[in-house]
RNA sequence: CGCGGGAUGGAGCAGUCUGGCAGCUCGUCGGGCUCAUAACCCGAAGGUCGGAGGUUCAAAUCCUCCUCCCGCAACCA
């Protein structure tokens, strides 16, 4: 007797900063599904939250000067905000900082230790200072850290890890036999070729430098680091392994985990395979959507085409700015946003199509039958083509939303409502009217528009949840009866003699031309409010760039290293690496090739001539295939925007040792 | 030859699996209508389906090669 269960779920956010339209993009279509199950028939929770720890928040914090919790809490307080706003109705909204995830995530750290999945490390490992991250010899790449690329020293600092290559031949077997399991398909041989298949390595789950996050109960001094933190959110929220774990009963496994195309690695290899140590049933699906890119690139705040969904929800209305994102592009590819895109697609779909449609009805209604929906008299053929297709929409809608397809959903509805204005003009109503022995006839388009406009009111509830009504009003709809979903698999639903009331246009004409003008206006001053920003921030920045020095090192060890003036010969970029020049240096009467990571900065036209400063008796190593003598020695900020190299200050000739 | 995705009238896309008159939305132009939010309806113009070759009675679709774009991965002594 109890109802299908539903469980859905979006990535939890990372409360560094607001969200911007893409956030959104994701949460309404995780909602959209949700409602969509609701309605027909399902018993449907649907969670989404934040993944507040880690060193970006510890700094963003530090930079406001105000605590973790504090800066996390405020953002989130928007978040939560946002999707009142944008009408996300979540059954439930986890912080990975709550009481109840933190001690689910110390259990099941402490599980997973216990029977032997996690390790502690007895290995030296390798730190990577910019990064404060800990890595073991496996995780290096070339040598270097495989996050930032940079040096890495040796340190006897231990760390727990998961160990992830013991499933990986259960993993690529369950992929291969749950072709549905990973979506869209495309996505299923990224993971088993690029990960799978050349092999998994165990995953460092702790950290020893890292102050923010939730501790290691077992051993205080290291903290669970990001994936078991963040990942197990999805089955902590339902209360697992807690006193009462009745919601993980009902609900997991996860019908759909809703998570972009850069985080579907993690959650079709890394969450997959913790389940399966934990002797737990995996989600059915990971469904990986595409992004919003904007102008052909990818958002973000510099180049101020960080679209805010706040402004637009303020000024087009919730259902509209949901709409656009919905019917726009096919779920699961890219697609592009610009605001000309969403004011077309809001005139024309919406207030063109849909809202004319209602209004134009409800007019003749008014006007021909004082406001009262008359009742239907003998449907002819013109009648009942479009009676067939408004009531077995359903189904091709129920079809398209089984499968994501929100725009295909979408494009079926706006069919009938395409028919619907046709319609009118074949019958030309306002001919009818001037003949009273047509009345009977009028009466019956009349009847059929005002129910068809019922039928795609209870169609689009998903995507628009606030419209539907807004058309009941207009159209004399008033049962609760009339506005569930079973009741558009029979046309007839409307009740003759039910009152309609022209209300306000339900998507006003948005005037194109003015409103792009003021969008861009919009846009200017965000790019230089960022620019600003940037501006006062850079040297606060610099002042807390935390330098902390070294060891003391004695001279006898400055000593082994020797820095020469080296001209650059040549220079071409190395082939198949985006950031890698081949430079031929003139060192005295000697020369060397030495590759480096500069090519985002310097062309290799601009490097010939240069005098440059060279580590000379750094031990070769092989790079892209190339052994390299050498190193540039170059200036660079932490996150490697900028970067330059070090040169002499007067012309120096070639061979010179520095120091 | 690291792994994928993509290229289709001016714009954005579908069609490709399973070959059969090249389709949708927007825009442009012309017409109709007057119920409606200058909305709606009809019609037209506009494409050698990224390029070259091949298979076939027939190719956007299948095969081979090539070019360009986008992710991911790699690359940072």
């Amino acid at each position: 007797m109890s109802k299908p269960t539903f469980y859905i779920t979006t990535p939890i956010y990372y409360p560094s900063d607001n969200l911007h339209i893409g956030h959104s993009y994701c949460s309404t279509a995780a909602d959209t599904m949700a409602r969509f199950k609701k309605q027909t028939g399902y018993d449907v929770f649907f969670l989404t939250g934040t993944d507040e720890h880690g060193q970006k928040i510890e700094r963003k914090a530090y930079d406001a000067g105000v605590t973790p919790q504090a800066y996390v809490d405020h953002i989130v307080d928007g978040i939560k905000k946002l999707w009142k706003l944008m009408d996300v109705e979540y059954d439930d909204f986890i912080r990975t900082t709550d009481e109840r995830h933190v001690k689910s995530v110390q259990k099941i750290f402490k599980k997973l230790h216990d029977q032997g999945d996690i390790y502690k490390s007895e290995y030296e490992g390798w730190y990577c200072t910019p990064c404060e991250s800990f890595w073991t010899e496996l995780q290096l790449k070339e040598g270097c850290c495989p996050d930032c690329g940079r040096p890495v020293e040796k340190t006897k600092e231990e760390s727990y890890f998961f160990k992830l290559s013991k499933y990986q031949d259960w993993l690529i077997d369950y992929i291969k036999t749950h072709p549905d399991f990973i979506q869209p398909p495309s996505r299923t041989a990224e993971m088993l070729n690029n990960f799978l298949i050349p092999g998994l390595q165990d995953l460092c789950v702790s950290r020893t430098s890292l102050k923010w996050g939730i501790p290691v109960d077992f051993d205080p001094k290291h903290t669970v680091y990001v994936w078991v933190d963040a990942l197990t959110n999805y089955i902590n929220a339902l209360g697992y392994g807690s006193e009462d774990d009745t919601l993980y009963q009902k609900y997991w496994p996860a019908d759909i985990h809703l998570v972009g195309k850069e985080i579907v690695r993690f959650h079709t290899i890394i969450w997959p395979i913790m389940l399966h140590a934990l002797g737990l049933p995996l989600p059915k699906q990971v469904f990986g959507h595409g992004w919003l890119v904007m102008g052909g690139g990818k958002m973000s705040k510099s180049k101020g085409n960080v679209v805010d969904p706040v402004k637009l929800c303020e000024r087009y209305s919730s259902d509209a700015v949901r709409y656009f994102l919905m019917r726009e592009m096919p779920f699961g590819s890219d697609g592009e946003f610009s605001n000309e895109a969403m004011i077309n697609r809001i005139n024309s779909d919406l207030a063109n199509d849909l809202g004319n449609l209602v209004s134009r009805s409800v007019a003749m209604i008014e006007k021909y039958f004082g406001g009262v929906v008359p009742a239907p008299a003998e449907y002819n053929d013109l009648d009942k083509e479009l009676i067939e297709q408004a009531q077995t929409l359903w189904q091709k809608v129920e079809k398209s939303m089984n499968d994501l397809q929100f725009s295909g959903a979408l494009t079926e509805i706006w069919r009938l409502i395409g028919k619907c204005n046709k319609y009118i003009d074949l019958n030309t109503p306002w001919v009818l009217a001037k003949d009273e022995a047509q009345k009977p006839r009028l009466g019956t388009v009349m009847y059929v528009l005002l129910e068809c406009a019922r039928i795609v009111a209870v169609l689009i509830a998903p995507t628009m949840p606030r419209t539907p009504e807004r058309i009941f009003a207009q159209i004399g709809v008033t049962d609760a009866e009339l506005k569930v979903w079973d009741s558009v698999k029979t046309f007839g639903g409307v009740k003759p003699g039910s009152i309609v009331k022209k209300g306000e246009a339900l998507f006003p004409r948005i005037d194109v031309a003015k409103e792009l003008e003021l969008l861009e206006a919009e846009r200017q001053a965000a790019i230089a409010a960022a620019a600003k920003k940037e501006e006062l921030a850079a040297p606060a920045d610099e002042e807390k760039t935390v330098f902390t020095q070294k060891d003391l090192c004695q001279f006898d060890d400055f000593e082994k290293i020797q820095l020469v003036v080296a001209k650059v010969l040549k220079c071409e970029k190395v082939p198949k690496a985006d950031k890698l020049l081949m430079s031929t240096l003139k060192v005295g009467d000697t020369e060397r090739i030495v590759v480096s990571g500069i090519a985002k900065f310097y062309t290799p036209e601009e490097m010939v001539g240069k005098k440059v400063v060279l580590l000379a008796n750094l031990a070769p190593r092989k790079i892209r295939g190339i052994e390299s003598h050498g190193m540039l020695l170059c200036a660079a900020n932490a996150d490697d925007s900028k970067l330059s190299l070090l040169t002499v200050d007067s012309d120096m000739e070639d061979g010179c040792e520095i120091g």
